[in-house]
DNA sequence: GCACGCTATGCAATGGATTGCATCGTCGGC
DNA sequence: GCCGACGATGCAATCCATTGCATAGCGTGC
């Protein structure tokens, strides 16, 4: 039954399919080497046999096997993109950062001929990068977010160059990351909310991952430069989508009428916090200022809309896909830090 | 220059790098198929033996090449994820319902032990999805939406079987397709805003993609039965981020004061339409109601909060990768057709 | 007319794991 | 003590495209 309805599905193109180079080289009259060459688009062979050889394989949609293609020459074209969950299991599948630079990185690779392959991985082991930059499958490897996995890519890029990784760069550390100044843009998010009036400022996010870290720090300096400014109060924030509304709810309650001003980690939990504020009656910007992080496109969809620090991710992408490029060459690159850039609108 | 940084790099680790099994087999004293049993975890290798293989492979980080193994086997393990952009280019990017479905994807062919790999494709001419099956890298291919590509798909569902595609059904199709009942989803929104006593209703999408056009079907089904209904107008709009707002902005200016009632086609759109009426100051859903498609995350966090009709998306998800292993099994499957849900919240 | 060079093509090794079949050794049964 | 059986392992074919080297054929220059 499975058969017969496989077989009568499978066998019904035009022409009977060619399942190999040697096979249309018997056909064409010729050695598998020429196909080959012929296939490839070499000038060793002549162009009139290039031609007919051409000819017949696009008339029987025959393409050569990539796997032998690629045993044969150990390069596979392509790239792994591995996304750790360190902490957060759901945290990427909604989270509108991670997608947009995602899209971006798919753009970047499709363009410089390259596959891309995705591996989401919740780390068990301290391995789990191992076993993909080992599969024998990839060129390179490129690694959204450090989450809180340093160690187990530190060591990896001890021995394996072709890796680039998005996230913080801190002093010392071999692999190369593509990243914003976070602590730079924490600050920027903070300065606006001092230069508007406000002096009571919270920070919602959560500082397990180093980007959020450094985007805390940066606020902190600015608030302890400003006189008269309460010390900031960082309330953790996952950045989990399910989370996020119940915590940040817990926040508001706990500091309702003593905060002017909140910092926000990611675009994602300003959005949340713009809701949450407006349920409660509570005006943005008059009463409460918020600032995001990120500058994804709904930031511009929000009510009011969202006053972000920005990141820039198609840059950022077509980073990380150039210093690999040379990576794999063998070029030993170092890390590129972005500048991060106020975007004013409504919400600060 | 770039060697020397490269060998510098490559040779760090503890031990000396084990290139293949014939090399293991060497240290171990053993033959290579030894080896690969004894790797793969099989029964006919001496208990004792394997573990000592398998301790100088961990010793030495050894893991097979993948490429050589799947060549031998003729199985990939990698299911090819196709986005057909046939008219939006930038649509996907920033797509959330996309990027849920794409993640839910994403986690079941993990799960049931599979690689991802992307494929983004801008249909140039008819041969797109051929090249893509043939390339004899997947094991299977999962199709996401159907753009204005279903001449191709149907053409590559004839002769390949493991391939399943989110989006509509039509009669007589041959291609699998996982996907709601768009057209009931459509009735149920606009039935819900005439129910609300709104009676001068228009449609908000994109109706080039099948889905799309089955929405207004549906809507147009429930405003016809509706005594004193006005007959349902379909307004252009495109699915991308950065052609919404004019869009939408252009629509909303053009019925203003004339409509009390907007079918968006999908969260995004609904999303948008809900900021500009706020700028223009009409009350939602007082002046004028919205009803939303997918419920995406985001659409329990516009202001007001979005009312919309539910698609299971990771039910989907589940249900695409499920009907291609099976397809990949020779099975030939039926399509499935998901029952829409309507969620209300607060814009309608 | 011969030697040399160039083009087009064939030949065969190569990449690395898998697996059916053959083989060897050992143990149990009678 | 011999034979059959079974467990463990080796051998070699196989998957399929690529590519360095060899060669055949033809033309040209002297």
């Amino acid at each position: 039954m499975t058969e017969t309805s496989n077989e009568k599905t499978v066998r019904e193109a035009s022409k009977p399919r060619i399942r190999n180079i040697a096979e249309l080289a018997r056909m064409a009259g010729v050695s598998a080497g020429t196909v080959s060459r012929a296939l490839a688009g070499k000038s060793l062979v002549n162009a009139e046999t290039r031609e007919r050889i051409q000819a017949i394989a696009r008339e029987h949609g025959f393409r050569p096997n990539q796997m032998a293609r690629r045993l044969r020459t150990q390069r596979t074209g392509v790239i792994g993109v591995v996304i750790p969950l360190g902490h957060e299991r759901r945290q990427h599948i909604s989270d509108p950062f991670f997608m947009t630079l995602f899209g971006h990185l798919a753009d970047a690779l499709t363009e410089s001929g390259h596959d891309l392959m995705l591996s989401r991985v919740i780390p068990g082991d301290d391995e789990w990068l191992d076993r993909i930059v080992d599969s024998g499958m990839l060129d390179g490897a490129l690694v959204i977010g450090q989450s809180n996995q340093m160690d187990a890519i530190e060591r990896v890029a001890e021995r394996y160059l072709p890796m680039v990784v998005w996230g913080s760069h801190r002093a010392g550390q071999i692999h190369c990351t593509v990243g914003t100044d976070n602590r730079l843009g924490g600050r920027l998010a903070a300065q606006r909310l001092l230069d508007q009036g406000k002096r009571k400022l919270v920070f919602f996010g959560d500082t397990g991952a180093p980007e959020i870290a450094d985007r805390l720090a940066g606020a902190q300096d600015a608030v302890a430069a400003c006189a008269g400014a309460t010390p900031l109060v960082a309330c953790s924030t996952h950045l989990s989508n399910e989370e996020i509304p119940e915590q940040v709810a817990g926040h508001l309650t706990q500091f309702a009428g003593q905060i002017d001003g909140i910092v926000c980690a990611s675009d994602v939990i300003a959005m949340t916090t713009l809701r949450l504020l407006h349920e409660r009656g509570v005006r943005v910007p008059q009463d409460v200022a918020v600032t995001g992080f990120d500058d994804v496109p709904i930031a511009t969809q929000t009510v009011p809309q969202l006053t972000t620090v920005r990141q820039d991710i198609a840059g950022g992408a077509r980073a990380m896909v150039e210093l690999l490029t040379q990576r794999i060459a063998g070029v030993e690159t170092p890390s590129t830090i972005m500048a991060p850039e106020l975007v004013v609108r409504e919400s600060a």
